[in-house]
DNA sequence: CTGTTAGCGCCTTCAT
DNA sequence: ATGAAGGCGCTAACAG
């Protein structure tokens, strides 16, 4: 009889069992050190012999096949570009790894249909649990069918804008925008231009709404709106037009602000830089502040007041509510799994010098 | 008889097949699309029918099992919090998604026993090819093995620098090296700093090299080494020391040099930005230049001149490049799937005003 | 055209 | 203390 073609060039736990005589199954037992699996010291040592010498590597695809697990987290992330998200998917991921976890992650380009897309793909993949950033639009069906079914999900910025109630982090951006507003009363600057694009978004509309609420009610007047006719990003080195309007605007309007504040931090940086080609002096003139907290506010020669958000402990804090939920089956979502991070105000030299 | 408990709460193919009476081979075949299985018009409705109404989900884990290949790549990636990385994942997700894969992603801190270990957990789930950045050091005895197995693989910036004959994407960053210094010798500068890290790592060893090589051909004198006793990152917020090291050194050896060169776009920055706190005038009594090309260097206020890489185009080559390995099993490694892209010089005020 | 059979690699239960 | 049998959900080959 001649060799038989092996159909798989990798060895199986049969061959393993075979090579040292002994039943696949309790190969399989002392390989996941099953507590009801009791061998002989002796046919241990044979069976981990054996699988280091053939080099013995489980299928993991066939575990999930019976165990129904696939030690996998879906993440589905909008905007892996930007520096916030990019932050916050690194510090899960490293959560997840330290936890045996790996990550099946999709980059959506914010789009609703996508993501009903990418949530089923994953499905079918058998994660064990899904970090969602939510598209800003839709009826995100998919999401809410899994939390039908009780799946583990943990949404990032979700709980103010989508009726589904899970698991959640986010970062109180109105309280950011408050903040902003009391750092720039408390340096006698009241006349506030926003920098910010006409493509709103949740995030971006709850930090205006800080701002300006907290502006009105100090008896300041309502901010002046930049409204970029432009996406928000790129800017740094965006469409040919936005440094011209983003300038004429500035030469045009300096004269009724003393602080300008922008929805983020590159469009904060972006028209700081323009106007300070323009002769304005930063911060006496005017002043600027950002959000989000990116590394480069943080450069020595134009550094930027902003609103940071702890990304790390966001990212950290994701994993852990998945975790909690894969760990127990079937768990209740309670307040206490709908986390609020509070930003943090950081003043550097754009607002005080 | 009472309702017997289901074991998975998902249908599965068996039941789409009781609904609507057919065998699970023919729901199968349909599903499929298989091309010898001729089945009449009505059953296909019948049992499509059935899918939708049932909402049926194939179980990919399932499929995998028996196909051997899961439509999902691996790709280990160091340093996903830095732009150009970043970049290239995008890409190179997009083109994947496009083509209906999924990514098991790991972020590898850069260490050669983590990418040995994320390579077998993936390779244990069944991923159809792996996109790696290698670490700097180590054996990469796991890739080695995937070499010999055949088994569909794409470097980053490997080719130079490992000893394995896979299928490669990278930038001549020596060349890079050299266009800085060509551009720098054109302006008339001949005494060059190098903004560097001491902890070296190949892409930057290359570019040193290449600007080095070039300045004593031109008879330039050998460029001053700043040797930032500290990681390259971050530098931007990095720790307390760096800044105030980076504007003691500027101060003495200002009169030393007419140009620096930093060996990423966030160091040349840093350094710059801290030489303008401290008087000099840029560019006219010492010049600026980075590599990488982000985003940051097209600031308004102070634009870099930069080498920029393709950061888009790499990624989606490296998944051309995977994708055709996957298709053709067994594919022999040509020189024409290791890929060596041009890097740009882009100028900006840092040089030339 | 459609249904039956035999696995994919592993794990769990239940006999021995 | 160990092994045999059955099945996870799906697909491919082969019968009807």
């Amino acid at each position: 009889m001649t060799t038989t073609m092996k159909k798989s060039s990798r060895v199986g736990i049969t061959e393993v069992a075979k090579y040292c005589g002994q039943a696949p199954s309790t190969v399989s037992g002392v390989l996941n050190k099953r507590a009801d699996c009791r061998v002989s010291e002796k046919t241990r040592e044979k069976i981990m012999d054996a699988v280091a010498k053939l080099g013995y590597r489980p299928n993991l695809t066939a575990r999930s096949l019976v165990s129904g697990k696939s030690n996998t987290l879906g993440m589905i992330s909008t905007a892996q570009d930007i520096e916030p998200t990019t932050r916050i998917a690194t510090a899960f991921e490293a959560e997840a790894r330290k936890n045996g976890f790996m990550l099946l992650i999709t980059f959506d380009p914010n789009d609703p249909e996508m993501e009903d897309k990418q949530i089923n793909w994953l499905d079918d993949r058998r994660m064990d649990g899904l970090f969602l950033m939510p598209s800003e639009t839709g009826d995100h069906l998919q999401l809410k069918s899994l939390m039908e079914r009780k799946f583990p999900v943990v949404t990032l910025d979700g709980l103010g804008r989508l009726d589904v109630n899970c698991a959640d982090v986010s970062v109180d951006y109105y309280e950011g925008g408050c903040m902003q507003a009391e750092h720039l009363l408390s340096l006698g600057r009241k006349r506030v231009c926003v920098a910010n694009s006409v493509h709103s978004c949740w995030v971006v509309d709850q930090r205006i709404a800080g701002l300006q609420d907290t502006l009105l009610k100090a008896g300041a007047p309502k901010p002046l709106y930049m409204n970029l006719p432009f996406e928000a990003r790129p800017i740094m080195d965006g469409p040919a037009g936005v440094h011209d309007f983003i300038r004429a605007f500035m030469l045009k309007n300096k004269d009724k602000m003393d602080a300008v504040v922008g929805t983020g931090d590159e469009v904060a940086m972006t028209v700081m830089g323009i106007a300070m080609n323009a002769g304005i002096r930063v911060p006496d003139e005017i002043a600027f502040a950002g959000c989000d907290g990116i590394s480069f506010s943080a450069n020595p020669f134009m550094p930027l007041t902003t609103i940071a958000s702890p990304h790390e402990a966001i990212g950290q804090a994701a994993f852990k509510l998945l975790h909690t939920q894969i760990k127990r089956k079937n768990t209740v979502i309670t307040p206490k799994m709908q986390l609020t991070f509070k930003p943090e105000l950081v003043v550097r030299k754009s607002t005080v010098s």
